[in-house]
DNA sequence: GCTTTACTTGGTCATTTAGCCAAGTAACGT
DNA sequence: ACGTTACTTGGCTAAATGACCAAGTAAAGC
């Protein structure tokens, strides 16, 4: 039952948000070198097996990652090569935030 | 008592959160156009001028935004220049994962 | 100084999200 | 066929988020 009438803003709000967790952004950077079977994933997290292939769905359900299982091992990679200049995006934001954080 | 020990993928998040809320990322993308007051996006999005005034600060919080109280209004308008490119990225990928839709 | 306008902030409640554990599935090894 | 490995899914509970109402503040107008 996949939601069939999503807005154009609800889409891209579901995109946005799948990068909003701190796992889940750290995996997609991750990724961007490279697809990452869940282990990979659940060893760079450090959480339970489960949390992680439940955070890969959510990034795949938004569209942002494909997989693909190959043997015991279920491999995940980013469909998106546009990350990078997005978190760019982002990290100039924080740096302007951050004018004088205490450190 | 901002919180003073933010890592930076934190940072990071809380400025993706801050455009993962469909009300403010209409509101976001209205301000590309330039600086609008309070009761302009409370128009715009048709919420409760406090719930409104609650997703600015969240923006404003995160850096994305910046404020200013002229007499009676409060003048919000965005810091980074770099939306769009961001919106292009996110769109390119909603449009992907959108194949086929339900229209 | 009192009222009005344009907000922000506090409080409460409903909804969503995130985590773990336990159970289920699918491919491989023996 | 049976066990093991590498996941996914279901269920539950705790925590975060979002919405509204009500109350508070600050500038302007009379």
């Amino acid at each position: 039952m996949s939601k069939s009438s999503e807005t154009e803003i609800e889409r891209r709000v579901a995109v946005i948000k799948a990068l909003a967790h701190p796992s889940r952004l750290v995996m997609a950077e991750a990724l961007q070198e490279g697809e990452k079977c869940v282990c990979d994933l659940r060893d760079l997290v450090g959480a339970d097996l489960s949390t992680v292939s439940k955070h890969l769905a959510v990034m795949r359900d938004a569209g942002l990652l494909e997989m693909e299982k190959r043997g015991l091992n279920v491999f995940y990679r980013l469909k998106c090569p546009c990350l990078v200049t997005f978190l760019e995006c982002v990290d100039s934001l924080a740096v302007t935030k951050g004018k004088r954080r205490v450190r």
